[in-house]
DNA sequence: GCCGTTTTCGGCCCGACTGTTTTCAGTCG
């Protein structure tokens, strides 16, 4: 079973319980556990099945045999007793915002809601106003959620790539106009999680009230509201929400850190803060006993009053980093200015927009001393594929190019071989031995079972031509699940033949995933950020493979292409 | 239900906003 099916079912007897009356904090622990299942790299099941799962935190004995009871029957009992009690449908009504369990518990009690129909009927028919301390403004409130429920569906989560260019420029304008002292990208955008719901701007400024308005009347705003010395909010033309936060510049850094969340890390943090004897908010740090409060302009001193070390934004997702800043035990995390090549690209030979002259050209530019041009291999399945004889004049073109182009950078002839169903490369191996790199990935028969998929990878890792696995778990974030793979037994046979994993830096791909590349790091395997750019615009999408290693807690020694070419090469295991 | 450099029991983050109420519960981020 799959974490997100167990997660799933966690998630669901949280909301069961909330509506049965449970004390809140057991619901918490359900909700905290379906998260902490849902982004774990490793195998739920397997760990469950060892007795192990308890070595997550927030999964104790309870939880543990849960599990266990739900992969051995497919249900948990406690679920399925109030499954019987509560019809199905009535956790729908909890989705709805606005209304949560208490409420919903209420309306099922008193008028009978069981579902998203009965809730629209109570609504049109004005029964929910019979309710003590419920009025006609709930009605009016749940029926345009109904209305937007039935028409757009819940609201998606952008990919950073999405909202990041447009936070960016908003923070840009702010910061030119004359009122604005400080303005810093804050919330998900600022840790470049991989989707963001929105962005939050925060800053300080000589005339709020002008700032706010600045936004409020920016080119990109299709929707705001009003613009006040506090902030304001508006939605762009593309329906991302923006939030605009303005506070005294001597409290700034206690803004910034609230608002660049996550929520996870900040009640972690809180918690730290209240066995110092401290209460930690947006305004500020308050010594309990005194009632004096402190506030800081800087959001390092925030960390540095708790006893921490400053915590990166990329690392702030409650998985350690804490315990971590307090033991001086933070990791210095790879920058994108260490990066010293791209080993995963495309060029017109097969999908690509550039030509292998461009983009070298545009590596020198950003500072590179090695490119490698990967282009698909012959059964690509989607046309503009290579023969084997173009791939060979293509390491002639290479050779030609770094020839009349001597000096330090180095342009490297690749491939991004097609690994078939049965785990074999498309390219003979003589033709392989001709290449400086090779890119091994799958991108055909998805279907196929974990366990074949699993032997598949495995299969191209023992192939003595193959470098480096691309994209290894195929998902295309928000629109692709990934395909069923072991990503623990991969790593291990990827160490064993001395290959490298790729973190896929394509903002839609992320892949490995931060969770996996932390794993893969932990085994010792080295990691290669690529691009897997289709021209040299998108050389610059290395800024979200960065960001994904830096939220796996990567340093600069576990990313391969830190290195000099030279040095990279002994990392591998073929010859050279 | 989880967890422990105050605790194996008694705690478990903080504040804003909303809608309904004359002081607050519920919901949300």
């Amino acid at each position: 079973m799959r974490n997100a099916e167990i997660a799933e079912a966690m998630s669901e007897l949280a909301t069961l319980y909330e509506l049965d009356g449970a004390i809140r904090y057991r619901v918490l622990a359900y909700r905290e556990a379906a998260r902490v299942i849902r982004q774990s790299p490793v195998s739920i099941e397997e760990l469950a099945r060892d007795g192990r799962a308890t070595e997550l935190p927030g999964i104790g004995e309870t939880l543990q045999q849960k599990i266990v009871d739900l992969l051995d029957t497919g249900e948990i009992p406690a679920a399925a007793k109030l499954k019987a009690k509560y019809p199905a449908s009535l956790i729908e009504v909890t989705r709805i915002p606005g209304l949560g369990a208490k409420t919903v518990r209420r309306l099922y009690d008193e008028l009978g809601v069981s579902s998203l129909d009965d809730l629209r009927e109570a609504a049109e028919s004005e029964k929910i106003r019979d309710l003590k301390g419920l009025g006609a403004r709930v009605e009016e409130n749940v029926l345009a959620a109904l209305a937007r429920l039935g028409e757009e569906g819940p609201a998606e989560r952008l990919l950073l790539s999405e909202v990041l260019p447009i936070a960016e420029q908003l923070a840009e304008t702010l910061r030119e106009h004359p009122a604005s002292d400080q303005v810093t990208v804050a919330g998900s955008a600022r840790r470049m999680a991989e989707t963001c719901k929105d962005i939050d701007l925060i800053a300080t400024a000589s005339d709020p009230k002008a700032l706010s308005a600045a936004l409020v009347e920016h080119e990109l705003a299709a929707q705001a509201g009003t613009a006040g010395d506090a902030g304001t909010r508006i939605t762009t033309f593309n329906g991302v929400s923006v939030d605009l936060r303005i506070v005294a510049p001597d409290a700034y850094g206690n803004l910034l850190q609230h608002f660049t969340g996550s929520a996870k890390h900040n009640v972690e943090l809180r918690e730290r803060a209240v066995r110092m004897g401290l209460s930690v908010s947006e305004h500020g740090i308050t010594e309990v006993e005194s009632g004096d409060v402190v506030r800081y302009a800087d959001e390092a001193e925030v960390y540095e009053r708790l006893g921490l070390a400053y915590i990166e934004p990329e690392l702030r997702e409650g998985n350690g980093e804490i315990a971590a800043a307090a033991a001086g035990e933070l990791p210095g995390l790879v920058e994108i200015t260490d990066i010293r090549g791209d080993l995963h690209c495309h060029t017109t030979l097969s999908d690509g927009r550039n030509t292998p002259e461009e983009m070298a050209a545009a590596a020198r530019a950003r500072g590179y001393s090695y490119l490698a041009v990967t282009d698909h291999s012959a059964s690509h399945g989607f046309g503009n594929h290579v023969t084997p004889e173009a791939l060979l004049e293509r390491v002639e073109e290479v050779a030609a190019y770094n020839a009349s182009n001597p000096g330090r950078f180095r342009l490297l002839a690749g491939s991004e071989v097609n690994i078939l169903p049965d785990g074999s490369l498309d390219y003979e191996p003589a033709v392989l031995q001709r290449l400086d790199w090779v890119m091994a990935s799958v991108h055909t028969s998805f279907r196929i079972s974990e366990k074949r998929m699993t032997e598949r990878v495995i299969e191209a890792l023992r192939n003595p031509h193959v470098d480096c696995i691309g994209h290894l778990t195929g998902r295309l974030i928000g629109k692709r699940e990934p395909y069923g793979v072991d990503v623990g037994a991969v790593i291990d046979a990827a160490v064993q033949n001395r290959k490298l994993i790729e973190i896929n830096g394509n903002p839609n791909r992320r892949d490995l995933n931060e969770g996996y590349a932390r794993l893969a790091a932990q085994a010792g395997l080295p990691i290669v950020v690529n691009t897997d750019a289709q021209g040299v615009d998108t050389l610059s999408n290395m800024t979200y493979g960065i960001a994904t290693a830096r939220r796996a807690w990567l340093t600069k020694r576990d990313v391969a292409n830190t290195r000099s070419w030279r040095e990279l090469l002994k990392l591998r295991g073929r010859r050279s």
